[in-house]
DNA sequence: TTTCATAGCGTTTTT
DNA sequence: CGCTATGAAA
């Protein structure tokens, strides 16, 4: 037993060896929180607590991988497996699977992202006839996330003075409404938003004393990382699960709370005391990971916060250079300069690509980063932005697999209904929807009954066969795996043959996306068990209910040599040797979102504190002097962080002196101020000016003149006077024809299905055309 | 019914 | 600037 506790300070030893009654370990940035979390569970299981009886709760799926593998490594067997380890929301996905058909939803239901829900937002914005001008997609969802993290139900929502009056005050009074067409959408379509996972479960736990009594019983010992970042449905949950042995273990740091727009609050943490009798708290002080400069700056600036819990974070670590500060002119100069160094430092100290990253706090500021290492050669990945599940062409294949596995999910089915082209169109969607609606059943079901609602045979033919082809996919899903039955899929559907014989660059990424989405299902369909060590269920709907769980981070090859870049917020528990945070500029970092209450501008703080303690051994910190916004040159003044920090442990010598130009600041002020420049005046000398805001600045031309026509002008044709369409279904390559207004033409290829056959013509005066034969009239001349 | 062009809009941060 | 949501032509 002795040997887990080797190598632990005596705060550390102390947090791991507290199994029982409630504890509140602080653990400042680079305190060894994780070691602490692992030896403490692996302490548990040496005392003998069964390994069924914990619950471990993280913030990314792949920290708790990386968990449950150091636990398994410290006791050499694999007890590990049996933990409950995973983030709320795919440990609650797990539980609700097995008892959400108490409140109506089925075992596989699907779970939306973020894309999904804006979605049916529109749909039932639509349906409510209400302004989407006004409505838009995301304010209404993220008022909605607002009250659901809340626990308030859309009736609630409703009957809230405060809520109704803001809502009053920004003109948006039916949110209310939507709030309720949106729960019911989801309910309807066996779906659940990010939230819902957090909300059912606490439904759950809330109005059926018999789960809550059994996850009360066997999660005897729970602990829960990143405390501060939990909101208040997470919170209840966990005071509802701890309620019967109170075996509760947080850890936090307020100075990291940086998720408050998505309902967290610093409270939780602040609060840990006053919720159990005699809670035990530790403090875990030392940092193991920064060099003294760079922990003096953080410590320093995060002072200027006020109402924190009280600790001073030291460490032995050498002093380590200065923290560097960068200014450039704009934000490719920036994005060249990282590169530079990223090239210099490599020579110098022998530093690997992986030993890199570049942290900032938008996602579009990456685009300068990517550009300027690519033209370097160096090897990079960006976290974040879009993820691989979300590319059109891969969530069009799972749209299949979402049907498959669930066939109320409206959205999945509306995506692929003609995804490839098989003649079912707006028009009868459309109509089929309002069939749906007006008889209470859901979309799948009226495709089923399609003869019960009238639609012309034609159409009704390619219902009948798309119906027919998704039930194929559904019976053979009970004698095949779901890799087997992704493959199929892909055949069946001519999906991935379409975009097979798709041979530009973009198509040939889109295939092998494809291809990687197969080989991910393969890959999981045969492994024995999956993120939460979750034995045996491999069903589709718990594939799918994972991958959308699944972020960038997730599915990291820790092997890749690469630098990597992602916003402030990914980085969160993450270390490297060297870092470079971009953009600290005011309106961006501060976000000119998050500068209007003390609250914000205290979270943007932490998020600065976040960012500099990620770095080992290496800081650099730049920012522009202007950078393109939406196509235009803006400028923005060095962030207000920048002042706050120690002037002994800072290296100015690249910023042009001061960040502020102002007070305090040596006699390079001048001299920099002169080589490097401050204005917008001079970016503009030396880029040119920024591209005009009015669309017509060119060439003046006297206002009775017209303007240009378009590009593409047709010249006209006469028709001859015996111009009559001819038949064209026997259309031939080589034959001549008459178009009523490109004229005279050779038609060169014949494509498309027999049902939408398209000739291409090249016109003697009108060049090459792709004419519909539905539709344009030809004459045949010869 | 499908495709192609363009107008308009967006940037905090994420499960 | 770059994306996507709409509408006119095919």
């Amino acid at each position: 037993m002795q040997h887990l506790l080797d190598g632990l300070n005596e705060q550390q030893r102390e947090a791991v060896m507290h199994i029982n009654g409630p504890l509140m370990i602080v653990a400042g940035a680079g305190s060894g929180k994780t070691k602490v979390l692992t030896t403490r569970i692996a302490y548990l299981l040496s005392k003998g607590v069964d390994a069924f009886n914990i619950l471990a709760l993280t913030f990314t799926n792949k920290a708790a991988a990386e968990m449950k593998e150091r636990i398994e490594k410290m006791l050499g067997n694999n007890e590990a497996r049996n933990l409950y380890i995973g983030t709320f929301h795919s440990v609650f996905a797990r539980i609700l699977r097995a008892e959400v058909h108490r409140i109506g939803y089925p075992s596989s239901f699907t779970i939306y992202d973020s894309d999904d829900s804006r979605s049916v937002l529109k749909t039932v914005i639509n349906e409510l006839n209400l302004d989407d001008k006004l409505y838009k997609p995301n304010v209404v969802h993220s008022r909605i996330s607002q009250a659901k993290n809340a626990l308030m139900s859309p009736a609630e929502y409703a009957m809230d003075h405060h809520i109704q009056q803001e809502d009053m005050r920004s003109n948006r009074p039916a949110i209310a409404q939507i709030y309720q067409g949106y729960v019911a959408r989801c309910f309807k379509n066996g779906a659940m938003d990010f939230d819902d996972l957090l909300v059912k479960m606490h439904e759950l736990l809330k109005n059926f004393p018999e789960v809550l009594h059994k996850f009360q019983h066997k999660f005897k010992y729970i602990m829960i990382d990143e405390y501060q970042d939990t909101n208040a449905v997470q919170y209840e949950i966990t005071k509802l699960l701890a309620a019967a042995h109170e075996n509760i273990c947080v850890v936090g740091d307020d100075a990291q709370s940086i998720y408050s727009f998505r309902g967290a609050t610093i409270e939780n943490i602040l609060q840990f005391q006053k919720d159990y009798d005699d809670v035990r708290v530790v403090k875990l002080e030392q940092n193991y990971r920064c060099t003294q400069s760079i922990l003096k700056v953080a410590n320093e600036v995060i002072k200027k916060n006020i109402g924190q819990i009280p600790k001073e974070l030291w460490t032995e670590n050498e002093s380590g250079e200065k923290i560097k500060l960068v200014r450039t002119m704009t934000d490719n100069d920036e994005g060249r300069f990282v590169a530079d160094i990223i090239q210099e430092q490599k020579l110098r100290n022998h530093y690997y690509n992986r030993d890199f990253a570049i942290l900032y706090r938008t996602n579009a500021q990456s685009r300068s980063f990517e550009e300027s290492l690519r033209r370097m050669g160096i090897a990079y990945k960006i976290y974040g932005g879009l993820s691989f599940y979300q590319r059109k062409e891969v969530k069009d294949f799972i749209a299949y697999l979402r049907v498959v596995a669930n066939t109320r999910d409206e959205e999945a089915l509306k995506r692929i209904i003609n995804y490839p082209v098989r003649g079912i169109g707006k028009t009868t969607i459309d109509r089929a929807i309002v069939t749906a609606n007006e008889n209470n059943v859901t979309l799948w079901e009226v495709l089923e009954r399609a003869q019960e609602a009238g639609f012309k045979a034609g159409t009704l033919e390619s219902i009948k066969g798309f119906v027919y082809m998704i039930k194929s996919f559904q019976t053979m899903l009970q004698t095949h795996n779901a890799y087997d039955v992704a493959v199929l899929i892909g055949k069946n559907t001519t999906l991935v043959k379409e975009l097979f014989n798709d041979k530009t660059v973009e198509g040939l990424a889109r295939y092998e996306n494809v291809q990687e989405l197969l080989n991910s299902i393969k890959e999981w369909t045969e492994s024995p068990s999956n993120a939460e060590g979750e034995v045996g269920e491999k069903t589709l709907g718990v594939y799918l209910q994972q991958i959308t769980l699944l972020t960038d981070a997730d599915n990291d090859k820790e092997d890749s040599d690469v630098v990597k870049l992602m916003t402030i917020h990914a980085a969160k528990g993450l270390e490297f040797p060297v870092v470079f945070v971009g953009g600290v500029e005011e309106t961006i970092f501060p976000s000119g979102m998050s500068i209007n209450t003390r609250e914000e501008l205290e979270e943007e703080r932490r998020l600065f504190y976040v960012a500099v303690t990620r770095a080992k051994h290496r800081l650099w910190l730049t920012f522009a002097n202007a950078r393109y916004r939406f196509g235009n040159l803006v400028q923005n003044e060095p962030s207000r962080f920048l002042e706050e920090m120690p002037e002994e442990f800072v290296d100015r010598s690249y910023a042009g002196g001061g960040a502020r130009n102002q007070g305090g600041m040596g006699a390079g002020v001048e001299r920099m101020q002169r080589s490097f420049g401050s204005t917008t005046a001079q970016a503009e000398k030396m880029y040119g000016p920024p591209p005009s805001k009015k669309k017509d600045a060119a060439p003046a031309r006297p206002s009775y003149m017209p303007a240009q026509p378009p590009a593409s002008k047709v010249v006209e044709h006469k028709p001859s006077a015996n111009f009559e369409p001819s038949d064209t279904s026997n259309l031939q390559v080589g034959q001549v024809v008459e178009h009523q207004k490109f004229g005279f033409g050779e038609v060169t290829k014949m494509e498309g299905s027999a049902h939408n056959p398209i000739a291409t013509v090249v016109f003697k005066t009108n060049g090459e055309k792709k004419i519909m034969l539905n539709y344009a009239k030809l004459r045949i001349v010869q």
